[in-house]
DNA sequence: TTCAATTAGGGTTCGGTCCA
DNA sequence: TGGACCGAACCCTAATTGAA
């Protein structure tokens, strides 16, 4: 099976699918859609493949055209070959542009010839077995494990199915799935994943069950919309049990173990899952952790739970005893376990990055941790930046999220000379915290041993609790007490700056009858309502080195600071309880009416484009201009026409946080080079004019820098970015201006210009 | 060799859509 | 109505290319 689509030159596009491999298949009966015309209700085209060269011929009901020829049996469409459907209806003219599949579907091809060959038969006895229950489940837990997964699937479900049966199905299913699909490539992917042995059952897939006139199978007609991504999902479980196997092989290889049946143990209790993220770089672990807390050891401990009990099943990944997160519901840390969708949209990204290597996995080689970026600090600054932690934790800013800033003016006062910027403050706060959370863990590792050291034989040193510390080379050392110190301060802090104190204590003032109820204390007319709020205002305020005696409000009592403390823990752990007994949701943001978005017009040829054409809420395309055929007027990337002339909607060079219009042009330049003016709706009468597009934006970024609070280094920007000269609609109109094809440097991208000589 | 220009690609946010 | 998901848009940055 293929896919080719065709596409207008405004962008509509319309998918055509189900192409016959061959020739003499080739139903006279079955048409394919070629395009829908308001009021014509359908004119169809019939296609067919020339032998395996991607050619397509087209054999016209109606009088089509390609190329302004009308077209014959013989004629060849080519990718990008103009299509001309006349409509007798329309006055407008309907031009196509057929784009072939670009990728070679080798193995995809491979499959379907192979099940052709095979002459597979529809297991008729076989698919009455199974009611349509069995089915649904059988779907639900692909969904969850993932193909391929039919031990667990017998374990879990189906302990009267044999494994092969289940596999015929979820051969069905999956195919069922590809024929629905109009995405090429998750369609290749999804084919790829078939196991498949020439004797196994074979069950026939939706499409096939229609023509017998059989009942629809796995319901997938309605899950139309979801398909892209259910077969998403079934890829990266593919993924993550590929990438589990390898690591479980490698393991049991350097165990001795060549055999999994030559083992009668059950052999994931040998397995250390501790290395299995192990040899990919801390760095890219770091943006979009699900949680302040989240180290390395909770991405593979994820990844393993989500293999082990399924996608989505957070509540059980949270509860298993052989995974670290249920640590986090027992200590007292207050560690909030990240909601549903924040731990899928982590394991896509962990997917993501494990992809990156392609399969080369290296589980010996041990990333080192944060490598060249730790080195660059002086002990001097980690050991600062530490105890920094440990007083004050990391600032939260009024929009809820960490203020990195706060955290580096605060250093500033206690370095001297402090020249590492925001991004690096954060890298080096995390490898902080996951070298304290390797501590703790190792420690309690540690203390699981000392008490329970009978069967498994462990390489390791007896040495006492307390002495613990890092192994790591490194002259700067955090201690056990340090780490729990640490832990435990900087997680109260943030819990009391994102939970407690956030959109006027309403956690608190929620809660405020049962705390008076339920927590005692003893200092006579203590008021929780007034001076709980001020005891954890101060500290948050102040830090927990700085915190001094306080002066309690209207009482005048002086509140020492060791009951402060004791105070504040009582109150962290009771909301902790109350946070994790209600499980609130996040609020949606609140929408903005106004921001309509402007969609680009859809009439008409690109001979026929109506300027001004909206291209993004920011941009507005004025003028296309005229290509001049000279190498200073085009790159290999950029067309630079003169008289282009587009609007952008940017911030302003005068004011702060106010936006305004800038009008980017293309001149004709006096050396044979073109001109960039950039004009401010704010300073008409002084353009910027520069040689290059990226100067005038240079200028205007750098302005805008300078009425900023926190200033950048050095701007950088890309200036065709900013002309909208990147943009894909833009670029296709450019390439479709006369002359375009005169310029010798430029790589076309939307249009065939090799054809056109 | 250095610095600026340019590009590709990643992260984040937001709006739209479907569905329970 | 809210959750889940996707993709567009926007912004930023690392890497590459090109010019001085």
């Amino acid at each position: 099976m293929l896919y080719a689509k065709l596409q207008s030159y405004v962008g509509e596009e319309f998918l055509i699918k189900t192409l016959p491999t061959q020739l003499s298949n080739f139903p006279s009966s079955r048409g394919i859609r070629v395009m829908k015309c308001p009021n014509n209700p359908l004119i169809i085209g019939e296609l067919k493949l020339q032998e395996e060269l991607y050619q397509f011929s087209i054999i016209p009901h109606t009088e089509i055209q390609v190329e302004n020829q009308i077209v014959t049996k013989e004629t060849i469409l080519n990718n990008f070959s103009r299509i001309y459907i006349p409509c007798k209806e329309c006055r407008t003219k309907h031009y196509y542009t057929f784009i072939l599949p670009l990728r070679e579907p080798l193995k995809y091809e491979a499959q379907r010839a192979a099940q052709t060959q095979f002459n597979r038969v529809h297991d008729k006895a076989l698919y009455s077995k199974w009611t349509q229950e069995e089915k649904e489940m059988l779907k639900k837990l692909i969904l969850q494990f993932g193909y391929g997964r039919w031990n667990k699937m017998l374990q879990l479900k189906f302990a009267n199915k044999s494994k092969q049966e289940i596999k015929a199905f979820a051969n069905s299913l999956l195919r069922s799935i590809v024929e629905l699909l109009v995405n090429y490539d998750l369609g290749a992917g999804i084919v790829n994943l078939i196991e498949e042995n020439p004797d196994d059952p074979y069950i026939e897939t939706n499409q096939s069950i229609i023509q017998y006139n059989i009942i629809e199978d796995w319901e997938l007609q309605n899950l139309k919309q979801k398909l892209i991504s259910i077969s998403k999902r079934i890829l990266m479980l593919a993924k993550i049990r590929e990438f589990i196997k390898k690591f479980k092989e490698h393991q049991l290889k350097n165990l001795g173990i060549k055999d999994k049946s030559q083992c009668k143990m059950n052999t994931d209790k040998l397995v250390k899952w501790d290395y299995l993220l192990g040899f990919i770089p801390s760095s890219s672990f770091y943006s979009q952790r699900p949680s302040i807390w989240w180290t390395r050891k909770h991405d593979s401990d994820l990844i393993r739970g989500v293999y082990q009990y399924g996608y989505t099943n957070h509540l059980i990944i949270k509860e298993a005893t052989d995974l670290c997160f249920k640590d986090l519901s027992t200590s007292q840390n207050y560690q909030e376990f990240p909601f549903p969708e924040t731990l899928n949209k982590r394991v896509k990204k962990l997917v993501q990055i494990i992809q990156k290597f392609d399969g080369f996995y290296d589980f010996d080689n041990l990333a080192q941790s944060d490598d060249e970026e730790e080195k660059s600090w002086s002990i001097a600054e980690k050991q600062a930046l530490f105890n920094l932690l440990c007083d004050y934790g990391v600032p939260i800013g009024v929009d809820g999220r960490q203020n990195w800033q706060e955290l580096k003016d605060k250093l500033i006062l206690k370095i001297n000379k402090f020249d590492k910027n925001l991004n690096q403050l954060e890298k080096m706060v995390q490898t902080i915290r996951t070298r304290c959370e390797q501590m703790l863990m190792k420690h309690k590792e540690r203390e699981f041993l000392e008490s329970d050291s009978s069967d498994l034989e462990i390489e390791q040193p007896p040495s006492s609790i307390g002495e613990i510390r890092e192994e790591q080379g490194d002259e700067f050392q955090i201690s056990y007490q340090d780490s729990q110190k640490f832990s435990k301060q900087t997680n109260m802090l943030h819990f009391i700056r994102k939970n407690i104190l956030p959109q006027n204590q309403a956690l608190y003032q929620q809660h405020i009858q049962q705390v008076e109820k339920e927590l005692f204390i003893d200092i006579p007319e203590y008021d929780p309502k007034s001076h709980d709020i001020q005891i954890i205002t101060t500290l948050s305020q102040t830090g927990f080195n700085g915190l001094q005696p306080i002066t309690l409000s209207n009482i005048n009592t002086i509140m020492p600071t060791e009951q402060i403390l004791n105070r504040i823990e009582q109150l962290c752990s009771f909301f902790k309880k109350i946070r994790d007994q209600t499980n609130i949701k996040r609020k949606p943001e609140l929408k903005d009416d106004q921001q309509k978005k402007i969609k680009p017009n859809s009439a008409g040829g690109v001979n026929e484009i109506q300027l001004p054409y909206q291209v993004s809420t920011s941009l507005k395309l004025v003028s296309l201009g005229k290509i001049i055929p000279s190498p200073a007027y085009h790159s290999e990337h950029n067309l630079f026409p003169v008289g282009y002339k587009s609007i952008r909607t940017h911030a302003s060079m005068f004011t702060k946080g106010k936006r305004c219009q800038y009008t980017c042009e293309i001149q004709e330049g006096s050396d044979g080079k073109p001109l960039f003016k950039v004009t401010s709706e704010e300073d008409v009468d002084n353009p910027i004019i520069k040689n290059s597009c990226t100067g005038c934006w240079v200028h205007i970024y750098n302005k805008i820098n300078e009425l900023q609070e926190h200033k950048k280094s050095k701007v950088t920007i890309s200036g065709t970015d900013r002309f909208g000269l990147l943009e894909a609609n833009v670029q296709r109109y450019l390439e479709e201006l006369p002359n375009a094809e005169m310029c010798s440097k430029y790589k076309f991208k939307y249009r065939n210009v090799a054809q056109d000589f």
